[in-house]
DNA sequence: TGTACATCAGTGAACGCGCGTTCACTGATGTAC
DNA sequence: TGTACATCAGTGAACGCGCGTTCACTGATGTAC
């Protein structure tokens, strides 16, 4: 796991064939939904018996959480790679939306109805822990003029999803607004609420994004 | 179907048992998920046989449909008997949130992540549009002295949502942006993304409500 | 009110299917001397 | 460089299970005269 370059063949195969595991995985959800997830259908598909995947996955859940690690470790991989530029809330929104266009099926598996049953390991908290605090500096960085909200006070005696992040009132309020709001949008398009509606998703999503950035917004 | 009081014991019956499936449906809906459901299943806890349930459903699609359908106007039997007391934008927001809290995997069938390969039947068409109606004619209701919006011209131009609803553009940006805001912190709070943050759901709730009733929020 | 017939709810057996998972095994690949 | 042994990827058979769905049937309930 955390084999620092010396890597034998053994070693490299190995990956290789999880890798492949999972990118089947992935085409089978898109397909068929998270919960149809089948390890004989994909061992099918890739030409092999089915117990085979038992070298590589302890067994189904494994595999799943696998795929939710590796969807919120792709979130937090575009979102560092956004914020390396400057914190820029407005990046982060855009960078998120393609993020979730790329691959639908991606996005529910993290965002979306939760699987009964299923609780994420823990270190996927840190993940998520990481993106949130990308997402409040760049809240913090935005142009602020606006005044404090009771929200915001509640916010100030119960921030301990912010960690020590030396935000403001103001900023947390925003950046939990910046993720809720946007993901109201985001997951009813995906969800294909707005097809047949006659509106433009894209509009749509800038205008909520603008209301959000705008510096005196209340 | 659409009979009209004399309706026979059998009939009677019919409906009876009809709606019992569909009350353990709900139940095994709510313990492993939409895609989980089996008529075998229920069946066994009504203590019947399971070819027994194909006198009342032609299959487990249809099954499916029917509580899809049973949500949706559910939600817009709520909305109708709180607009009764007139166009009120808060307390259809509230009304919402009662409904979704009320019963999550219920909210979840509706606006969770799609069932994939399922298409609803057009009749359903319907009830959303009265849903969304009922909600038009509450933002036009609001006070307003916001001044027109880029994506509310678009909306101008892009309302086949709207039907024929005499709301002004600012009425129509409105009302998308309330869907779209309290499902995103609903859908959120619901699948337990708030959970271990610290802050009340209902506080965040409360607060984008009140943005969305302010009158001159922009 | 009583009999003859039609309707219909529910049963049990059976169909083929795919699932997750175990087990004992073969054969190839790598390691040690 | 060559041999002996250990490691490990993958196979095929087998397990028990539950699924949706069909079919021919029994027996109760309702209807018509």
């Amino acid at each position: 796991m955390t084999d620092t370059g010396t890597e034998t063949p053994r070693e490299r195969y190995r990956a290789q064939v999880r890798a492949e595991i999972k990118a089947h995985a992935w085409e089978q959800l898109a397909a068929a939904g998270a919960s149809a997830l089948s390890l004989n259908a994909i061992a099918k598909r890739m030409g092999m018996s089915g117990p085979a995947l038992y070298r590589y996955f302890a067994n189904r859940d494994e595999l799943i959480t696998e795929l939710i690690r590796d969807a919120y470790r792709s979130l937090a991989d575009t979102f560092r790679a956004t914020a390396a530029a400057g914190p820029d809330a407005s990046a982060l929104a855009h960078a998120l939306r393609d993020w979730a266009l790329q691959d639908p099926h991606r996005y529910f598996l993290v965002y979306g109805t939760p699987v009964p049953g299923y609780h994420a390991p823990d270190d996927i908290t840190d993940i998520v822990r990481e993106i949130m605090a990308t997402l409040l500096d760049a809240c913090a960085a935005l142009p602020s003029d606006s005044p404090a909200t009771p929200f915001g006070s509640h916010l100030q005696e119960h921030r301990r999803w912010a960690g020590d992040h030396p935000a403001e009132p103001a900023a947390l309020h925003r950046a939990l607004t910046f993720w809720t709001r946007l993901h109201g949008v985001l997951s009813l398009e995906l969800a294909g609420h707005f097809t047949g509606m006659g509106f433009d998703p894209a509009l749509f999503f800038a205008a909520e994004l603008e209301e959000l950035t705008e510096a005196s917004a209340r």
